[in-house]
DNA sequence: CATTTTTTTTAGATAAATCAAAAATGTACA
DNA sequence: TGTACATTTTTGATTTATCTAAAAAAAATG
């Protein structure tokens, strides 16, 4: 029905129109897909033709319900995929995009199902963004980094902001991944540092420099 | 270097190659692609130019040392894939061929490694056929149906050639899966059965119609 | 509001993979 | 050994995605 490309666009498409302007432009759309205006607007015109955008002449371009669809299902995969790539082979959070973005156009819906059980309906991707379910629905909790959660709280890991591999090592030694529960104690007013608890047993504490990288949702 | 569709070429031929004639035919090609030979001459032209087979008109194809390096390549991604999808997505034996046809093109070399590593470095795929190391090796062990395997000896599950639900069933019931690991008591004359024992421990008797179905390696 | 600048579209070309029809080559057997 | 049949290649076209260069439309500016 829709190739790898015309996937491609329309999920550029929609992230552009997510963050920014309702509508996207020509030039927008060539520099997120790193081509030429002239090829956007030729595949523009083709998409518009299978009713997956809406578009007129100079006047930008968005998906339709369609194409949202699409493009919904496509970044499903991706974050999907990408779970899979640092839960179960072990990869870091800042490898596994390219492979991903390989990964999401494998066709199989079924595929999706089992990947999704395997992995244990996973609701955010290793960066901590969410992850939409079948019908395209977000699930409503928000990511936070750990620095602004309030004492008290308690939450789950979900991601990092930082990737550098001094970070990963330290999260690893103190014995925090992804999915670790978490409960916040206390919050040092002198030097902005969070005592928490992990996973109702071990106690550290943490400084304000990697609570503002991890990312967590509250329960 | 290669596109996926070329990788299915040079895989066809190599697969032709390998059991039948050494030269491949125009007509046989186009027959395994579903493609007319129109297409075949063409691609099989392209292909030569790039040294990836040996080829001369009218006379046939075969792959060259890099043509075969590439199929393997591809067959042992292909396989990996097989075994993933049946031990971990938990997919029957005769549902994944069509998704591991896709999953095979996936580029990167370190997720074929980290996959291997995960799936604790297989040396079958689920239909029992050999997966080639990133060398191009073949183990050297070869699989049989377990009715042929002689009383005493030991050996371990590596697929089956019967893949119907009912089978697979039956397998399920009595405690046999990839990897199981037997040994064969006794062969009764009277029918064909054979008494074996699953892991040192469960001792069952297995039919004639089942033993031709179950693909296993002796250790 | 006319002119310049920017953005966008169209036109014409190219590369990959394909096909149907026509031409060339090889094989078989009478 | 030559003709008929089968196989293979070539030719010319088509589709998809892309590009450069040129034209058209919209936006910005004085």
């Amino acid at each position: 029905m829709f190739s790898y490309v015309e996937e491609n666009y329309l999920k550029a498409i929609y992230h552009l129109s997510q963050h920014g302007e309702e509508s996207v432009s020509t030039n927008a759309l060539a520099e997120e897909m790193k081509t030429t205006p002239a090829s956007v607007s030729d595949m523009v015109r083709k998409l518009s033709k299978k009713k997956a955008v809406n578009y007129q002449k100079y006047r930008g371009v968005n998906v339709s319900d369609k194409g949202k669809d699409i493009a919904l299902k496509v970044i499903r995969k991706h974050r999907l995929w990408e779970v899979f790539l640092v839960e179960k082979l072990k990869f870091k959070w800042d490898e596994v995009h390219e492979i991903a973005e390989e990964l999401e156009h494998i066709k199989s819906p079924l595929l999706i199902k089992r990947l999704d059980e395997f992995l244990g309906f996973p609701k955010h991707d290793p960066h901590g963004d969410p992850i939409p379910d079948e019908d395209g629905n977000f699930s409503s909790v928000k990511k936070q980094p750990l620095q602004e959660t309030e004492v008290g709280a308690k939450a789950t890991v979900i991601g990092v902001d930082d990737s550098s591999p001094a970070f990963l090592k330290y999260l690893d030694k103190v014995g925090i991944s992804i999915g670790t529960k978490l409960h916040i104690e206390d919050k040092n007013e002198f030097d902005g540092s969070m005592d928490i608890v992990l996973e109702e047993t071990k106690s550290i504490t943490i400084s304000p420099a990697a609570a503002v990288n991890l990312l967590v949702v509250i329960e």
